[in-house]
DNA sequence: TAGGATGATTCATT
DNA sequence: AATGAATCATCCTA
């Protein structure tokens, strides 16, 4: 009903519009948006190949294609929404051509009767319609590009904007950091296993390391605590480990995983797991203990653990202790950490 | 909301 | 190219 009065009337709009447009069929403009579109993955094939596309863009965009694809699908899921909406859009407006085409078609074939109506004029009517729906398309095609090149943007932005690590992430990194304490350079392909591990990029790694490298050595004191924790996380671990394959039939190992509330008596029991493991000599419990210097004992530990944790992944590159802190002095702290005299940690050999 | 924590970036150095 | 150091920008918590 009203539909048909819509159309007469989108019919003499689109015809008085002409004009301001020639016709130019292969048109530059929409090869270049159909261009686009295709590379984005929106217009390509479907569903299959379009997650595809969308992260080899993903991966154009951002530069390296080493990077992650964490947080890609929040990209691609709203890539998928532009270009389901470009192809219902894109149906519709087909579909109305076609429709409006019969339309004109059947007003033309009933004028016929009344007044002589040549073919080319008919082939005509149909040209001009078709280009006026396909110059309807290629805005169609331009707002879908600038949709996606705004999510792309947004989407860089986002990247762009700093979001703290998981607690799992940043638990891994502290522990290879504090039980390669003496030489905390992970390898290429430490960092990525560590990268895999934690759900972040290889440079993300590299840009933790660099950060904790450069705020540890700033103030070791701070960080004492935190490298206790650590080293006993992973002398537990080792422990466990170490228990789990010298006697592989104590099914009282309960306490493990639980970080909880209690880990410090926890921990005392590790200690003494650990000791009586290592033979004797780890000076744990410097956080009970209060102080002096606190400082050693972590390298100590973590230090003495790495064999003991023999983290199998993880190969240190360097061999030259604790050579990485020296360079400047690690002041700010209470104590000086100078003495490297009677502990050479490290042991690595 | 201030100040610390933290991930990222930039520039110099090796 | 990898790293150190400084700095920026944002997040987070008291």
């Amino acid at each position: 009903m009203s539909s048909g009065g819509k159309r007469e009337e989108g019919l003499g709009r689109v015809l008085s519009i002409r004009g301001v447009q020639e016709e130019d069929p292969p048109d530059p403009q929409i090869m270049r948006l159909d261009n686009m579109l295709l590379a984005e993955g929106v217009s390509g094939p479907e569903k299959g190949g379009g997650s595809a596309a969308a992260a080899a863009a993903a991966a154009a965009a951002g530069g390296s294609p080493t990077d992650s694809s964490i947080e890609h699908s929040d990209y691609r899921a709203k890539l998928a929404q532009i270009r389901q909406i470009y192809h219902s859009e894109l149906e519709k407006y087909e579909q109305a051509c076609s429709e409006f085409t019969n339309h004109v078609m059947n007003l033309l074939r009933e004028q016929s009767r009344t007044r002589p109506i040549s073919p080319k004029e008919i082939e005509r009517m149909v040209a001009i319609i078709h280009r006026k729906f396909s110059s309807i398309q290629m805005q169609l095609k331009q707002s879908t590009c600038e949709a996606v090149m705004i999510l792309r943007s947004r989407f860089l932005d986002a990247r762009r904007k700093r979001r703290n690590f998981n607690k799992q992430a940043t638990e891994v990194l502290n522990e290879y950091f504090y039980s390669h304490l003496s030489n905390p350079y992970p390898s290429e392909e430490a960092k990525e296993e560590l990268a895999k591990k934690c759900g972040i990029t290889v440079s993300q790694v590299s840009n933790w390391f660099g950060n904790k490298r450069i705020r540890y050595k700033k103030n070791i004191g701070k960080f004492q605590e935190e490298a206790n924790l650590y080293a006993v996380k992973t002398a537990v671990d080792a422990a466990n480990v170490s228990a789990q394959a010298s006697q592989a039939n104590s099914p009282a190992t309960p306490n493990s995983g639980s970080p909880g509330s209690f880990t410090l008596s926890h921990s005392g029991d590790s200690y003494l797991g650990l000791r009586s493991l290592n033979g004797e000599g780890l000076n744990i419990a410097p956080s009970l203990q209060p102080q002096v210097d606190t400082l050693h004992p972590a390298t100590h530990l973590t230090a003495g653990y790495e064999e003991l944790s023999g983290s199998a992944l993880y190969t240190p590159h360097r061999l030259d202790a604790n050579s990485w802190q020296d360079t400047t002095n690690t002041s700010s702290v209470t104590s000086p950490p100078g003495p490297p005299s009677s502990d050479h940690s490290d042991t690595s050999n």
